[in-house]
DNA sequence: TTGTAGGCGTTATCAC
DNA sequence: GTGATAACGCCTACAA
């Protein structure tokens, strides 16, 4: 288009300086909006940058600017649960002007490696989601740059923590199986490496508490968890009248298999799900289901990381964001004298 | 520790180079593996630059570096297909010496603001996956940087696309229900806006090849899209006794409802989802999908990027990804008299 | 309100 | 094999 400047790049500050009779420094003060400079050259300089398509340099701005670092997230692509986090994360680092930076965590790119790649774009801070780091290696991470880790408890050096109450959680869980009459509370358990402890833990507290017989049945494979725990309740004696799963594919896999052998959702047997994701809010599908708050958590994560940022050597803290329990149909009352479903 | 170097401070090159005694261009040389230097002096600066923390400034060396521009990766985060994409764009970017950069599409972050962000970062070229930008958006984004689209058809001027063989991935299903014995062949059709054209158009032309009505029921939302289509399905006189789906969470809203209604499956009725998932392929499905090649697909569009960068300027491009049926347990042989399901 | 000088951390091009 | 020096594009002071 235009002779003067050599057309294959981008256009820079310069170019808008010279285009539009100012200096450079006058068209830095405008384009991101600081004071010193008249209406009418704003609006000026601002129409000839647009003309000329000028975006700023992104990279350029990050090396020179001294505050907004940006805030580093690493996540797991294949995690649904995680887009609800980052939505929250881009709007929270937004409001308070630190750029976000995406690092996945895949088969082939590690999260050492996409937390390594963070460190080296100088990010102010690191938030990981469901880190599977070892302690070791998230307090070496944590001495370099500040790290706040979501949705997994971890006790480690100078690292941040948010988490959801999944204590508060499973015991609202099963207080609400046993209003509804049930005793035989069972929990299927995650079969991967460490599962969710807090999980657990939270079952056999609030069993204990009830005075209740405390059930855990081991599932399988992250994806085949809930099909294999409830195959492993089929095949005993009695099944217990309510389940609680680690999470709501587990508890649809449990729906599925219970539902194709003919025991009937809710009046034979209960579920309960964890995360009140979509499958669980399936019109055919209703599972009652232990609400975790993306926003909150994503909310505190980009918080706490942006006071980091502002400032280094704070103690070390943790964020316990309260849980909730969605009532939908999978959840019933016990039925003592429910007769025997037909076996098609 | 050193009192020299102020601690707070990530090191850098200088740093380095005065710890090793050398100077900072020799650290250069040595940290991006450029010839130049002994082997010696090399291993003694990789300790000293170890020893120190030292990370490269990945904003500094973008800014500055003149070949290997970054690809920039515009993705949904909710949808597990992109995972995959993800993980193969990482490895291929990685084999040509690209950096790769994230940007998520978000409700609260728009593929707009997505791809804004990655032109911001200059990278140099930009692949999106499941664009729903509109032709002329593309269109424009085109004229500054290039631009890759993977898994959605569009004609736009200057934009590359990367899809699935759709229609190809329909013809073998429907062949394979027609080799089973099957006439009655329905597809669920999404209703998002737009649908899957050319999904459609496949189905519909292998039917026609067949000599086979076609028969196109309307599915709901995204998340419930099969279990609508099957709802409508029910409603009717009588059911067809095979069904494509959309995508394997719509086939899975089908089965599923399908098989509360007591139709069994595949016996009354055959299903075939569309992308091969881990929904597809858990024990209790085993759903028959029309397998999409991630691996291929991703690398296509990496190798496309990388293209573009290296030269601009070339002509329009489509890659078609050969699809596969993967057959599983949800078809089966029609069966004429099959017995009424009983009703529970 | 505007312009000038210096530097962020790196790479690239030279001489030594 | 090594060491100055000039960019890359922008921001931050400070001077006019």
């Amino acid at each position: 288009m235009d002779p003067e400047t050599d057309a294959g790049r981008n256009p820079t500050m310069l170019d808008v300086a010279r285009e539009a009779g100012v200096s450079r420094a006058l068209v830095s003060i405008i384009m991101r909006g600081a004071p010193g400079a008249s209406e009418r050259t704003r609006a000026h300089v601002k129409e000839v940058a647009a003309r000329l398509g000028y975006v700023p340099d992104a990279r350029a701005q990050a090396l020179r600017r001294q505050g907004n670092a940006a805030i580093g997230v690493a996540f797991q692509p294949d995690q649904p649960f995680h887009a609800a986090l980052i939505d929250a994360i881009y709007e929270s680092a937004r409001r308070a002007d630190h750029p976000v930076i995406l690092s996945a965590v895949t088969p082939g790119h590690d999260e050492e490696r996409a937390v390594a790649s963070l460190v080296g774009q100088r990010c102010g801070a690191v938030i990981t989601l469901g880190s599977r780091l070892d302690r070791d290696v998230l307090e070496a991470t944590a001495r370099r740059i500040p790290v706040v880790v979501v949705a997994r408890t971890v006790e480690a050096v100078g690292v941040d923590t948010v988490v959801s109450d999944d204590a508060g959680g499973l015991g609202a869980a099963v207080a609400h199986l046993a209003s509804l009459g049930h005793t035989r509370i069972a929990f299927a358990q995650s079969a991967e490496s460490g599962g969710n402890p807090e999980r657990l833990s939270g079952y056999l507290g609030a069993m204990d508490d009830l005075g209740l017989a405390p059930d855990v049945v081991a599932g399988g494979s992250r994806i085949e968890g809930g099909a294999e725990a409830a195959r492993t309740l089929l095949a005993r004696e009695g099944l217990p009248t309510a389940v609680v799963c680690f999470n709501d594919a587990a508890a649809a896999g449990m729906q599925d298999v219970l539902t194709r052998a003919g025991v009937r959702v809710p009046v034979d047997v209960s579920i309960v799900g964890i995360d009140d994701s979509e499958t669980a809010s399936l019109s055919y599908r209703q599972l009652t289901s232990i609400r975790q708050d993306p926003v909150a958590l994503a909310r505190a994560a980009a918080a706490r990381a942006a006071q980091r940022i502002a400032s280094p050597g704070l103690d070390r803290f943790t964020a316990v964001i309260p849980t909730s329990l969605v009532v939908r149909t999978s959840t019933g009352p016990r039925v003592p004298d429910a007769p025997e479903a037909p076996q098609p």
